[in-house]
DNA sequence: GGTCTAATGTGGTATATACCACCTGGAAGT
DNA sequence: ACTTCCAGGTGGTATATACCACATTAGACC
């Protein structure tokens, strides 16, 4: 295993430990190449790398710093309502609304790239959390094979099905946020009182090919949750910039 | 400008243009260091670099080669007021309401990572689209010579002065999605009707050292504004997947 | 013609060295 | 006590060099 690698991995276990904290200052590069006796150049490299990766910072004339442990953890970028509430502490269940194949409207064919009419999974679900409910879930679904789905059970995580019987992960989704308040159906069906708005939600899901292959509009009541999200600037030719 | 950051441009301004096209090979380390009169090192840098954004990709005794450009959804993350308004085909013009130097709050200090009570810049706005009014935007601002901003104007996008001034670039960004009621103020201000709900947006900025610099809280009008971001799946240990 | 082999080129790792801009703390001067 | 200044430390850049594992290719050999 290459040297830099090596010291990767020691400097990551010390900062898990907790023996280097969040802010406080590691060696030195001219230090660390001493104390390992490799050159300054690899150990530069194994910082450079943690730097990158957000591990460490630097800065020019003090030193090299542990960052902040990242608040991934508490982000859930583009996750399942089932790992979402798990993540939040709370219980998810769920009560099918209706579940069938049907013709895709234009809307739901253009998110999906197919023809409008061509036939899709249809999935309208209430989520709960702690037995109180939070959402309402409208999704449709379009891959090979789609229409299997009629065997499964689907009150838990469908990204589990997908995943496990499909071979489908999300790996990137495009979300809208919009508030409105709720239509009387829906305000009836999240026991809302009058007046309450909802946070509206459309996530079109694509897979490592960067093909769609779910569209869902969720309705979320507004005063219990809160959407917490990861962005990443993008440079103009579309490459992630770092 | 750092000769491995120059070299960088002129590949990328190659690939751009179509010099060099996609899975095409690109002159070696070794060519390229003879041809620039750069050492191997710095060559390797900016190639390395590039590799890591995923411009480029490499074969150990084959050579590197350009990558195939990833497919870029129009979305805008992670831009400004001014930008995303731009990109609706909009005209956004800002009234200020309030910019002072004051200290932190407890929740704007845990969000900037710095002391309650240290000093930052606080700059509240009236955004509005084709003279209408969109949004209210609370922004708080923490980094080394934050108090210079006092002689700017501030009417247009702060993040242009930021990058052209500072040099400070947001690279990434926790953002909280919430529907809530306005309150009296608010809905005043954006002359809204009574019931309508507002979308609360709160946005942490980071730099590329991963630092935050900014923290805003904005309330959009629910009417008129719906937001669009593109999530990103991270794997376990929470780095970016490719 | 087919097969092995050695030469050559490629990216990957590692070292030693040098100079720069920046930051900090202590000594020198007031 | 206060300020000024500078020496030493820090990360950032750049060079030159060496060896490695891997891939390709051209040539020797059968």
């Amino acid at each position: 295993m290459p040297l830099y690698v090596q010291l990767k991995r020691l400097l990551e276990t010390q900062v898990s430990e907790g023996i280097l904290m969040p802010h406080s200052r590691i060696p030195s590069e001219r230090e660390l190449s001493d104390q390992y006796t490799i050159s300054r150049m690899t150990a530069r490299r194994a910082l450079a790398e943690m730097v990158q990766e957000g591990r460490l910072y630097t800065s020019t004339g003090k030193g090299t710093f542990v960052a902040e442990p990242k608040i991934n953890q508490s982000v859930q970028a583009l996750t399942s309502f089932t790992e979402d509430m798990h993540a939040r502490g709370l219980t998810p269940s769920t009560r099918i609304l209706r579940r069938e194949l049907t013709p895709a409207s234009d809307m739901v064919a253009q998110s999906l790239r197919i023809h409008a009419g061509d036939i899709v999974f249809r999935l309208e679900r209430l989520r709960l959390a702690n037995g109180e409910p939070l959402a309402l879930e409208n999704a449709y679904l379009s891959f090979p094979g789609v229409d299997l789905l009629e065997g499964y059970a689907l009150e838990g995580s469908l990204y589990a099905i997908l995943h496990e019987k499909f071979g489908l992960v999300p790996v990137e989704a495009i979300q809208e946020f919009e508030a409105r308040l709720p239509r009387s159906q829906e305000r009836k069906l999240l026991k809302m009182s009058e007046g309450e708005p909802v946070l509206k939600l459309q996530r079109t899901t694509f897979n490592a090919e960067h093909q769609p292959f779910e569209v869902v509009q969720s309705i979320y009541r507004g005063d219990r949750y809160r959407f917490i999200a990861k962005l990443i600037r993008e440079s103009a030719n579309g490459h992630r910039t770092q």
